[in-house]
DNA sequence: TAGATATATGCATATATGGTTATATGCATA
DNA sequence: TATGCATATAACCATATATGCATATATCTA
């Protein structure tokens, strides 16, 4: 990415792949489900949410091939098919530690400093 | 990520890190930026933006911690500081490609198959 | 076939976001 | 101080998106 030129249609695929996990409904759901597989009704529970938004999130994630699904007499079992996405969710999380822990510090560092430097 | 619980706020601020790179435009900029430094001046070039669109895109990625910024004179020089933004757009990109072969696969077997196996 | 259940979908609404124009700000220089 | 230039911000509009309610669809069972 840091060296190729890239196309708009292929910044907008891009962008519209990082858009499903802008949503911390959607992340809700991709964290409760783990590598584990769970109905839609499971999932509105476990995710406390309403029935109509899950479904619906879960044909978005599904449709961009994140998801797959399995039919099961009434009810549909979902499952993380793209691990890719915790990779992705884990680069970040590390990055949002790494990113508050520097604050912090440089907080600390603010409120601490100046009266020592002082005395 | 697969395995914690994630609190409300930690998924928040996770969604809103990814819903930095959910922008056609953003992702531009920053592939425009690659590694090199440049000036608002000539990221407007260089992405042939609207400067008021690019200033903004440029304060938005430098609050959230994923540029840095240097004064001279008049003009403002832009710089990734965040690699990691780089990590995950290859992520990204190397599974829509593994996708979209898939799919380029599938309907080639679609299209060729049905006729042979009907002879 | 009627009813019950699980999931999906249509519709309406609230909210967020991106982009543009116009203008403000800050710095350099004549 | 007045002017010009690079960048930032404000105000506005258009569009997209998430959500929830009501309802449709599909499947199972009595």
């Amino acid at each position: 990415m840091k060296n190729s030129e890239l196309s708009d249609e292929a910044l907008e695929m891009i962008a519209s792949r990082f858009g499903l996990l802008a949503s911390p409904s959607r992340l809700r759901i991709l964290n409760s489900l783990g590598d584990q597989e769970f109905s839609v009704g499971e999932i509105v529970v476990r995710t406390d949410t309403n029935q109509a938004t899950v479904s619906k999130h879960l044909s978005t994630l599904f449709n961009a091939g994140i998801l797959s699904r399995r039919k099961e007499g009434l009810t549909v079992y979902y499952r993380v098919s793209d691990q890719t996405i915790f990779n992705i969710c884990d680069i970040v999380c590390d990055r949002l530690r790494d990113q508050l822990e520097t604050r912090q510090m440089a907080f600390t560092n603010l409120v601490t400093k100046p009266k020592r430097s002082r005395k």
